[in-house]
DNA sequence: TATGAATGAGTCTTCATTCAT
DNA sequence: CATGAATGAAGACTCATTCAT
């Protein structure tokens, strides 16, 4: 799965950190996941943690720089590679949100979209880190259908069409793993890939 | 004569516990919700509370059958009453979460999906609960979209659709929580009302 | 020695864990004295502590409650009681203070004068209920003075002379404290008497 | 020419963290202040103060050998040099401590005394160093009385006014803190003026 | 039903100290 | 002499839950 990348084999204590905290977040949540669990699963020495991240905050404020910094590298550079077709490219991506689904049984969700709606406002900080990683996704969306150029009509406003994406996206997670079933998910995707058709007019073929 | 009953001010203690409940929960999640808060809050004694509920988690549920029950008098009737463009009511339906978003200064959510993605399925009873309240709302949603018959297309799934709706609601209010912004809910509800002129035709597409 | 009552039978655990964290505040200061050890020593369980005290500190201020509730009852009544000459009770509770010294070796001090100078100003609330207590052994020392009458002279500030002589008796413990030796607590006593003697001119017998 | 050595600009590691320690606990008291808090104060690495100080007590011992060292060059010669009555002498040294408490606001207090009350026995090494550092002071208001000669009451135990006098600027300077005010000290101040006014004779009694 | 005291495992965090380089 | 990462026991405090009355 595109998130979770096998740990190198001397990877600095900080980075086993940074790694074991965005993994039990991700599926625990950020209340849920004690530091104890972290440094047991950083096989890390309890004390050492401190040492690096002030706070449990703090380390969740660098997982969240881990994100963004890994956004491009792990999940947009291989699309790029292998998908030309730039609205592909951002079906593509989509697609990858789907194979987290399947890979955790629809269990777990998108990492940003779990943690913005479970820590609202009452970190700041880290409410700030989570908009930009939207923010990021939104952006290379948008760069996807920018380069449909014509193919979408011109007066389409590109950015809001990136949101609506991102919105698809993380909607349709939400409801995949309520009912844990890809059904809502994919319908989302379907509807999604209609709209798109109706925009450009190019039918039929609904999976190219 | 008793014509008016005033608003239910000897309200039991089991719902002044659950009402105390379903506003914590919805404000700071069910994690951070202590349950000294709760009892406080509903001002009841601290032990009282587990002649009702045994355990945190069956309040959780019997909140999350409150919002089951209440779907229907609190949010859809009144959008029955006031509108009878079917279409128009599903919009109404996204516009009262706007009217929350805005209510809370975008800090809070939808409760049933913040509740969703914060527990992902470590309480399994109670997700299957949060599955069922997004069954509500898509079946009414479904229902809307019948009644619009054949304004939409004939081989249109509706279901989907509605689905889609939940969808984009959802996803919209995720993205405006994280940027503290109306917009990005704006631009989902923009682009799912331009997917519906597509559709219905029945006004010009308002992109070229 | 008049600082310590032995529990009663039934006390509360309210009161358990004042007299016993009243206790080991006096011989290992605050900041020393662990949550673990008051509850071990007054036999609470470790959570009950929190019920009845929100923090540490709400605990130590009990304490100073406590300390300023049992001045009189505990050193000033008997004091009242077995002696009659004004002069003579003020030394009463300077011999206090020595039977203190002995019992414990010159280890352990005046339980104010210690949390004083330990706590310094980092615990505001404290440093009021410290002050309200140096107070209440000012008065009485004043009490004492405005009862010896016309034996002192007339503009002599009794006010100011109660404070010497709580000074003296800070001041020596401290020494003695240091020393572990009741030798400079003597030696304060003694030159506090001498100081009488010339106010008074009622002399020769340095002890009556 | 060098005819003035700059302050100690490149002052040694060691000495460095003496100062810094000194200060701390001075301020916050030896518990309270952390290893930490002392090298971030003296601006070295966390490692190095291992190298120069076994343990925390050992640089408490260093501190308080700073003390003795720093007694009569700091506070007792600049007093023999600008002071030449014996017993103004004497009160001059309590005017030092006078004018420490209006420069921090009443809220430090003598180092010696603050740190004797807050570690009882606990350290026995620092108690003795500081039973030292009180002979220290009692030897030279010793030597000062002494110089007073016949002014003095030839059969008064000067060791014992030494005492006495140590007595009233510790007790004092503790009450002040407590009170946050100067009068407990000057009040404790006067009252010893009159007493060596009542021992010399040197001016009518204030007092009738 | 209601009360409020009691329970104890667990939370995040702190900190003196060690150690390889 | 200097560095900075590592250690692990212990600290204050939290909290869902229990229970006698």
């Amino acid at each position: 799965m595109e998130l979770v990348i096998p740990a190198p084999a001397n990877i600095t204590t900080r980075d086993r950190l940074i790694l074991a905290a965005r993994d039990l977040f991700w599926s625990a949540g950020y209340e849920s996941t004690t530091l104890a669990e972290i440094v047991k699963k950083a096989e890390v020495n309890s004390g050492s943690l401190y040492y690096f991240f002030k706070t449990k905050e703090e380390l969740l404020l660098a997982v969240l720089d881990w994100y963004m910094e890994n956004l491009f590298p792990q999940l947009i550079e291989p699309i790029i590679a292998h998908i030309s077709d730039p609205i592909e490219r951002v079906f593509a991506l989509l697609d990858g949100y789907r194979k987290a689904l399947i890979a955790t049984g629809c269990t777990y969700g998108c990492p940003i979209g779990n943690l913005t709606l479970e820590l609202g406002d009452s970190l700041p900080r880290a409410r700030e880190k989570l908009a930009k990683n939207f923010e990021g996704w939104r952006q290379w969306v948008h760069k996807f259908l920018d380069e449909a150029g014509p193919r979408l009509p011109k007066n389409l406003d590109r950015n809001e069409v990136a949101t609506f994406v991102l919105t698809v996206m993380e909607g349709g997670v939400m409801q995949s793993r309520a009912q844990q079933s890809l059904e809502p998910f994919d319908a989302g995707v379907r509807q999604l890939r209609t709209y798109f058709y109706l925009l450009t007019g190019e039918r039929p073929a609904p999976v190219q």
